[in-house]
DNA sequence: ATAAATTTGTTACAAAAAATAACTATCGTA
DNA sequence: TACGATAGTTATTTTTTGTAACAAATTTAT
């Protein structure tokens, strides 16, 4: 595959100030503000100049040196460098309550991340309809991936139950999964996770208030 | 205010842990496991042994040398050094997709996080009745916060309005603030804030299974 | 009662990740 | 053609995180 990544691992950090900068950007686009320098960004999105150009460094060469950075062009290079210019189409396995409520935040959608199939194990859940969407038996996980194209799952089963979740997800072929709950998940070596977990963000707030701890 | 704390600073990852470590030793009392070392509670969660005692070690001394953690005790001590022994009430503003998904999504009560008020400022949504709770006018978030001693915000309102619903928040005197939106808010010294935002780790999958790089 | 074994709490060290700064190359303009 | 502006790159520093080593405390065995 040709393709103008220059580096094989992005921080993690980067990838979030990446969103960050498309949010700005599009900002400025709206403003209809044609053209920016990384200094004038990094104020924007308040953070260091170089880390910009960093970021984007990694990516491949894009601005215009004694110029600065072209925005509508730029916008359309980050969103195809993360490769979020186009649809992807995702399994969630775990029809309880937080995929429920996952199923109808339609924001993925928005940013184009389309729940295509609702899976769950549980007889009673099967069958029943959520947001236009069937729930489906899991064992059927495979089928459907090859079938509707399922290209990333997310797994928000009970914590007991997300080991298997992932394996059903990665013996259907998914080498992207989004974990969202709060266990540790072992996949092999081609597989990519990511964890999701709110309570951690609670506990943290919690324990500074608790303690009423200063910065 | 007197407490058994050591240190200030609580890193991030040692929260995370702690999550963890609550979660594994919570399965060991259901197997009647009495006492356990930092060595063999450590290969459970797989981690470093030091690592858990470093962890606890935030938050004072606990084990019995020679011997190991008592593990109900070691479970209650977690908790009330993390400050989540104790329901928290919180008042949600910005009742869109995500805050929706949010008020339906039980399992925060579970963990003692109670959503007690949810708030817009939109018209058409004031009175609306989510989950047997009515969205109520911003501007009433004051008085609410007094009335029903709300203490945490959360922040589900388009990125665009997260610093007013922020304005708001810090002037009825919440000080811990759990921001679901993409945008960074500022706020005084004294107020916490937790960031929560799904789509980088989307972007983070997205990008992977794009370019297909390796671990 | 004493020594050995165990295991914590703590400190020192090491590694990794991230951010910043400094430098070099390129572009546009006067 | 030279200068100012600004990107791309490399080097350095800082911060964060994790690991290892060791002293202090406790229990068990002799």
């Amino acid at each position: 595959m040709l393709q103008s990544s220059k580096s094989d691992h992005i921080p993690k950090a980067t990838i979030t100030r990446l969103a960050i900068y498309i949010q700005v950007l599009t900002n400025l686009k709206k403003e209809n503000v044609e053209v920016i320098s990384s200094a004038k960004l990094a104020r924007a999105c308040d953070v260091n100049p170089s880390q910009i150009r960093k970021d984007l460094a990694y990516f491949g060469e894009f601005g215009v040196r004694g110029v600065g950075y072209f925005v509508s062009d730029l916008i359309n290079f980050i969103k195809h460098a993360l490769g979020i210019d186009r649809v992807w189409n995702c399994a969630l396995v775990g029809v309880g309550n937080l995929g429920r409520a996952l199923l109808r935040h339609n924001d993925f959608a928005l940013h184009g991340f389309l729940i295509q199939g609702a899976f769950d194990c549980d007889p009673y859940k099967i069958g029943e309809n959520i947001e236009g969407l069937e729930v489906i038996c899991t064992r059927q996980l495979k089928d459907k991936v090859t079938s509707l194209n399922l290209e990333m799952g997310l797994i928000t089963t009970p914590p007991e139950r997300a080991q298997r979740a992932t394996n059903y997800l990665v013996d259907a072929g998914i080498s992207g999964i989004i974990n969202f709950t709060p266990t540790r998940i072992t996949v092999p070596d081609h597989v990519f996770v990511e964890y999701i977990d709110f309570f951690p963000h609670f506990y943290h707030i919690a324990s500074q208030l608790h303690f009423g701890t200063h910065k």
